[in-house]
DNA sequence: GTGATAACCTGCTCGC
DNA sequence: TGCGAGCAGGTTATCA
């Protein structure tokens, strides 16, 4: 499940390959997430960015190609690839193909102009960055403080904070010792929270990224951040920190894994 | 406006 | 061995 390390992985290894390239002759498989596609033929990409956990290819028509890998999306560079589950390949001036290639089809793929996100409304509304200087305790007290939902899902719907997907949400969770299920923060428990959040995403990226089935580098290779998790998918092994029984319960539809004594509610 | 929930989608695992 | 049920989860739409 691409989070904003596996993102910012296939971003940065996209980046010196794909700028100045030329995208022609798109394919798309016939499904409205995946056909806008199309629209990008015979541009030039200017950039490749990341916001949160999409992908922001600059087209030099003013417009952008935005990419969310959903759960199973890789973005593949090299030789044409064809095995069912390719949802939008483009070929470039080089000979190499650019590949979207989505098992589960919870990717999409959208062409807007550039910068403007009114249509993707998770993208419209995200909350800074975790690495932006602006992201910190006081941000993340005040941005939970106006909700009443769990602090786990407030975390997942990118408001708070960009980037965070299931897996990184548990382990800052249990880096900074708060329950996912509480609704408020102390501001110190936010200060703590928000050091933790720039710490998981930060190992992430260092680690190129967590394979735990799917996510592959542009180059095909696993990522090696799920040899360093503490709580995600640890359900049933000891805490790394006081060796109690980790706990697992789905939360708001989302499995939770945490620590009954380091994340005492 | 907010919160809760269903739907999308397919490979994998488990139990029978 | 084969089959069916359940699970995984990010985003969006819908409903209360």
């Amino acid at each position: 499940m691409p989070e904003l390390p596996e993102v910012e992985t296939i971003r940065r290894a996209l980046e010196p390959e794909l700028v100045g390239r030329r995208l022609r002759h798109p394919w798309a498989f016939a499904s409205p997430k995946f056909t806008p596609a199309l629209l990008a033929d015979d541009v030039r990409v200017v950039h490749v960015r990341r916001r949160a956990k999409y992908l922001l290819l600059g087209l030099h028509d003013d417009h952008e190609l935005v990419v969310h890998l959903g759960m199973t999306g890789t973005v593949h560079l090299g030789e044409a690839i064809d095995d069912g589950y390719v949802r939008a390949r483009w070929a470039l001036d080089d000979d190499r193909t650019l590949t979207f290639r989505d098992v589960r089809r919870f990717g999409r793929l959208r062409v807007v102009p550039t910068g403007d996100y009114r249509t993707i409304p998770t993208l419209a509304t995200a909350g800074p960055e975790p690495f932006d200087p602006e992201f910190d305790g006081a941000h993340l007290y005040a941005a939970v403080k106006q909700s009443r939902r769990h602090v786990k899902t407030q975390l997942l719907a990118q408001r708070a904070v960009a980037g965070l997907g299931n897996i990184y949400a548990d382990e800052a969770l249990w880096l900074a010792r708060v329950n996912p299920a509480v609704r408020t923060l102390t501001r110190r428990q936010a200060d703590a929270l928000a050091e933790a959040i720039v710490e998981a995403l930060g190992d992430g990226v260092r680690n190129g990224g967590t394979t735990l089935r799917d996510y592959r580098t542009v180059d095909g290779e696993t990522g090696r951040n799920q040899h360093h998790l503490h709580a995600y998918g640890r359900a049933g092994q000891t805490c790394d920190r006081c060796s109690t029984e980790l706990q697992s319960r789905v939360l708001d539809a989302r499995t939770t894994t945490w620590c009954p004594t380091c994340q005492r509610r």
